[in-house]
DNA sequence: GCCAACGTTGGC
DNA sequence: GCCAACGTTGGC
């Protein structure tokens, strides 16, 4: 199992809204970078565990868990033209970008703030992708370490 | 293929 | 709102 780390801006789709659905399941489409969308394709599977991450906001952080529901299928929303994320460019025969499913796991009993991570980025954190210099990933890995580690502080 | 211009991200 | 950092675009 692989552990990944989504942004979402709390504003526009946070984990309020997510806990608020159905299921409490949400289609993660959007996604408009080709590295993060090729994590999504390749490399995320079913049953993977991810952070939700809350970002451009008055205090970014870790605000719980989800678990991928749904692996890789074509992202929609870039066919929808009256779509913020339409993108012309995506043929539905050979679509550009990828979404995936996810379901809320866990709130975490506190916001895990970038902060405190920040705290830990020359030991425990070391390497940790969201940390690293001018960092604008949305999709990104973590070590098994890593997610344990960050689990501990909440 | 280079690279300047532009648009976006995201912390502060 | 500012601005550093980064990704994308497009002329050449």
């Amino acid at each position: 199992m692989a552990y990944w780390l989504l942004k979402t801006e709390p504003e526009s789709f946070g984990i309020e809204h997510l806990a608020a659905l159905p299921r409490r399941t949400a289609s993660w489409d959007g996604v408009r970078n080709y590295q993060a969308r090729n994590f999504l394709r390749d490399d995320v599977r079913r049953g993977d565990l991810a952070f939700l991450y809350h970002s451009s906001c008055a205090v970014p952080g870790i605000a719980g868990t989800v678990k991928v529901v749904r692996a890789a299928y074509a992202d929609a929303s870039a066919f929808d033209p009256r779509d913020p994320h339409h993108d012309p460019a995506s043929d539905p025969a050979a679509p550009r970008w990828y979404t995936i499913d996810v379901q809320l796991q866990r709130r975490l009993p506190r916001l895990i703030t970038l902060e405190e991570l920040r705290a830990h980025e020359r030991g425990k954190l070391r390497g940790l992708t969201l940390l690293q210099r001018g960092n604008r990933l949305s999709v990104m890995p973590l070590t098994s370490d890593h997610w344990r580690f960050i689990l501990s502080l909440a």
